[in-house]
Order: C-alpha cells, then structure tokens, then sequence
DNA sequence: TTAACTGCGTGAACTGCTTCATATTTAATA
DNA sequence: TATTAAATATGAAGCAGTTCACGCAGTTAA
C-alpha cells in the first residue's frame, strides 16, 4: 500500500501528532490518484472530504461560462476543501489536477472528530484560513492598484519563489505552466498575457517555450517588484 | 457603566456562553468609543485586540498612495480583528469608524484563553473565517466576470438589504453613502459611479442627494441582478 | 456673510485590456 | 508519418474605465 509517513511528517496539521496517531490517521484516509484534468470537485456540489496533497498541483478556480478564474494552486503538503466541511456550505470552488496528483482524502466526520480531539490541529486550520484570507485581500488589493505589468512580475515571481531553492548566481527558474493558465491566475486575456511576456522577453529577464516559462534571473524580477509595491 | 447584554446576546461568537459567563466576559472588554473618521488601526499595526461592534459601523480597507479600496463595512453585533491574534502577524488593513461608534476591545490573551476554554466559540471563528473567505472569493470573480454596471447594481442591493425589513410594496430604501465611497468599494474611480448612477436614475431605479442614494424599488433592482448571475 | 471646503455632475482625451481574426509552431495520436 | 489538436504569436479595432479639467450647490468655519 502507498503510505508516504514521510509526507505526512511535513504537513503542519498534523505535525502535533504522535507517530502513532499519524499513522491512525493514514489508516482513516483514502488514498486517491488523480489525473492531470480530472475534476476533484466542482463549485456547488456538497463538501464530502477534507483533501491533503501527497504528490501533484491542484488548482481551485471559480469559472462562469468560458471564463476561469484561479484562486490559488496547492502543492505536496497542503490542504484543501475543508470550509464546506466547516460551514455546511456547498464548495465554492472547482478543484482539478494540474498534473497527475496522488490525495489523501479525509471524509467531513472522521475530519470533524480529528478537530475536536486536537486542539493544534485546529490552530493550523485557523492559521490556514487566516493566511488565505490574507493572501485573497491582497489579491484584491492588487488587482485595484496595479497594472498587469506589474501584476505579472509579482506572480512570476511568487511562482518560481518555491522552486528557487539552490544559492547559484544568477538564480534561473523554469515554471511549467502554460500563459493560458497565467491568464486565468491573473484573471486577464491570454493575448495580454502574451504581449506582456514579449516585453519580458525583450528585456532578457525570461525566455519562453511551450507550456514554460524560464526565469534567467530572479533577482532582477524581485528587484522589479520594488519599483511599484 | 455602558453594558448593552441585549447587544451581546445577538452575537454568534458569544451566544453559547451561559448569560453569567457573558457578564464576566463583558467585564474583561474594555468599551471604546470612536468618532466618526478615526483610525482603529491601520495596516501594519501589532495586533493587540479583537473588536466587537455594539453600535456603528467600521470600515476594513487597504490603502496605496491616494488609492483606497474597501474590503468589508461591518456593523452592530459584527467583529473583526481576530485574524492578527490567530496568525501573530501585522495588520493586514486599516480599520476606520464611518460613524461614530461604540465598541468592545478584548485583548489577545483573554481572546485566546477564552477561545481555549470555549469549543463553540472556536467554531463561530471558523464559520466566520469560512465566511469571510468564500465572500472574499466571490468578490475577486465579480471583479473578473462583471463590469462595473453589474457590480455596482449588486452592490446596492447587498448595502440596502440588511436595511430593507418593512414588507411594504414597493420597498423603498435609503443608503447613508458617498459616491466616493461606493468607488472604494468597488475599486473604481469616483466618476465611473457617478456615470453609472446617471443611468439608474433616468431608468428610475434610485434617486440620488449628498451623502445619500435612495433606491426606489429594491425588487426590481434584484430583479436586474439575475440578468448577469 | 463671506470664504473655504466638500461632494456631485459632466465632458474630453487617453490608455490598458478585450475581442476577433489569422498564422505559425509544437505535441499527441491515428 | 500524416493528421489533428493545442499552445503561442501578433495586429487591428473597440470599449470600459481613468485622468484631468472645470463648474455648481450645499455645508462648515472664520
């Protein structure tokens, strides 16, 4: 069976938990496999299960007819779908898989007693919330006084910020992402997408393929950001 | 010494406590009182309290240079500030009385004790951070999917709700609002709302005065919403 | 009772982003 | 390998909302 424990160890809700209850946890979660496309769940539907990242992307947007907007991509080790869970509401968002995705699900009552039996836990879900609604003000607050130009420096860089691990200088960065998916993050068209990446390009700060976008220097984009935030 | 319990009672966060609890509570806040344009606290500040409104209402908005955009107006039995003491992090906006207003303050320890002690106090937290974030959402993917027209109609039904008890036909309802800070609200400028304004009126949907819209049929203005959503 | 200020009303010019149309390149698959 | 589909590239036209400029009316302060 597909019991990644060392996963599990690094996932902040269940870091206050012994070994023992780690693993009695694992045992009340379904693993689930996932494929690159597939839907989790969609905005409306009734909030079943709590979702923890073992291995992918997920992305949670809000679609009206052709239009997508996303409102965060999760990687290893976090969380998701646990506000229907807390308020009874119906999910307020789609979930689909970037990628092909390896979950752990935790269904709403088996998550619910976790709650009431870990008081740390249900810190890391107050601290969790706090932080999305942090990061969503933000976004909002972006959107209203920022051009996209800007807009978009910030996000790239936000994006290659986790796979910029190593120290070399300068610090090159690939995202696997396709500008259509930058598009819908950003809430623009892919066409401004596109012409904003050309000035990028341009400068030499990235260069472009298919479905990635190369960061030559990270720190020049940081150093960027400053002029506007 | 001011204490309105009738107030208090109709507080979600506090309505689990026995009435005696409550007092004692209610001996732990320290009432303030603000006038209308005071700063609470503004971006950045340490976290040091939660507020509860008893009277009034307070405006939770991010500022840049000479740009405002607001993200909450709340109002009597409503709290905030909570999210600095969850996450021990600054101020993420600034809080400004529109009103004068009467409110009370409970400090970080005594917030956090109370919650420790207090199961159903955490879960009104946590409906309310749920809240908070699924209204957060929808409002980026309004800005995204709707223009200006669409949003400032739902606006104004959703400011003239809460307002609106009578049953009487049509349901006439006035707004205590400026333009500008409707623009605030809607992250526009303050010309945009004025234009717009000019349309509903000649349709007849409100009438407009200093400080004040009057919208002349609340009903048919919900009505109007559900051409776009 | 002026004077100064604040909020509203409105037009003109501008601009950032959208939409549409059309190619081109690259990857998937029959 | 040929065919199809998906992602990128780019320009032209349009439009929603901004900025700036100004006038006006009601409200507050001197």
């Amino acid at each position: 069976m597909f019991t990644p424990i060392h996963v599990l160890k690094k996932i902040p809700l269940l870091a206050s938990l012994t070994e023992a209850d780690q693993e009695n946890l694992a045992s009340l979660m379904k693993h689930k496999a996932i494929r690159k496309g597939e839907l989790l769940f969609r905005q409306g539907d009734e909030g079943t299960a709590l979702y923890i990242i073992l291995q992918g992307r997920i992305k949670i947007s809000v679609s009206r007819r052709t239009d997508t907007v996303t409102l965060a991509i999760l990687g290893q080790g976090e969380f998701f779908g646990e506000m229907a869970l807390l308020d009874d509401l119906p999910r307020s968002a789609d979930a689909m898989a970037m990628e092909d995705s390896q979950l752990y699900a935790l269904n709403r009552k088996d998550f619910l007693s976790f709650l009431k039996n870990n008081e740390k836990a249900v810190h890391a879900i107050l601290d969790s919330l706090s932080f999305r609604l942090r990061k969503t003000d933000n976004l909002l607050a972006e959107m209203c006084f920022l051009n996209l130009s800007a807009r978009l420096v910030i996000k790239l860089v936000e994006l290659a910020e986790p796979l910029a691990v190593g120290a070399g200088k300068p610090q090159v960065c690939t995202l696997q992402i396709s500008q259509q998916e930058l598009a819908d993050i950003l809430g623009v068209s892919r066409e401004s997408i596109n012409k904003e990446l050309k000035i990028l390009r341009s400068k030499g700060y990235v260069s472009t393929a298919r479905n990635s976008i190369v960061i030559n220097d990270l720190e020049l984009l940081r150093k960027r950001i400053s002029y506007w935030v």
